[in-house]
DNA sequence: AACCAGGACGTGA
DNA sequence: TCACGTCATGGT
């Protein structure tokens, strides 16, 4: 059976770096890959480069909460053109105005509700790096997105469990795919090198395979089911 | 025309 | 803890 770390080189040799996490604030060198911004950035780390792009991560990981990315785009790009990426702005915001501009994304009461949560959430922070624990507290963030915030946004090493993850890895035997959030989590965060890259791309390139091989029962895998 | 998408919350067992 | 309904738009 292939490892977890088997696994990481055989997505990244077929797939390459990801560039995540995508912006739309950004002028990017890449060709467009989903949607029609070029957001993705790969092989530069260096993001989040100052905290609009922070706000811009922390935005679209809320947005992107049950929705496809290139939704998201479309909100971001609104949310862009009202200035809002960034905590006090947002804070601020009308809520119609938010509204308006994430509705393709569904949810947009709930999300624009969100959105002020983490805003106000963030204005006494400042420039501490916050914990886990706290943005679980935030009404609309999730594991799942607070991981995606802590990796993403702050450059903390948490690794994302999201349901392309479970199905992947039960799929192909390595886990049954109803166990916990933390449980799974642990196993990777046990199984890999304790490096950002490698996290940050890990979790991307499962989104890029899953887009590709498990989206449709029965899945084949021809990539890892290869031998 | 159901079904799913880069989940989370509230409720009741 | 865990299963279930709800939130909502857009693409297949």
């Amino acid at each position: 059976m292939k490892s977890i770390e088997d696994i990481y080189f055989l997505l990244l040799k077929r797939y390459g770096s990801q560039g995540w996490w995508p912006f739309v604030n950004h002028k990017a060198t890449n060709p467009t890959k989903h949607g029609k911004v070029d957001g993705y950035h790969p092989r530069d780390y260096s993001f989040p480069v100052n905290g609009f792009q922070r706000f811009e991560i922390i935005t679209g990981a809320i947005l992107t909460q049950n929705t496809t990315w290139t939704s998201v785009e479309e909100a971001l790009l609104n949310l862009h053109k009202l200035c809002a990426f960034c905590p006090r702005l947002m804070s601020d915001m009308n809520e119609e105005k938010i509204r308006q501009a994430i509705k393709p994304v569904g949810y947009y009461n709930k999300k624009t509700q969100y959105l002020k949560n983490v805003a106000e959430f963030l204005l006494p922070i400042k420039n501490r790096v916050p914990t886990r624990a706290e943005l679980l507290k935030v009404k609309g963030i999730g594991p799942e997105t607070a991981d995606c915030i802590m990796l993403y946004a702050f450059k903390e090493l948490h690794f994302i469990v999201d349901s392309y993850t479970r199905r992947i890895f039960s799929h192909q035997g390595i886990i049954k795919g109803n166990e916990s959030y933390k449980k799974i989590q642990e196993l990777f965060e046990l199984s890999l090198p304790k490096n950002l890259i490698v996290y940050q791309e890990y979790h991307a390139l499962l989104n890029e395979h899953a887009k590709h091989y498990y989206r449709k029962k029965p899945y084949e895998d021809p990539i890892l089911n290869s031998h």
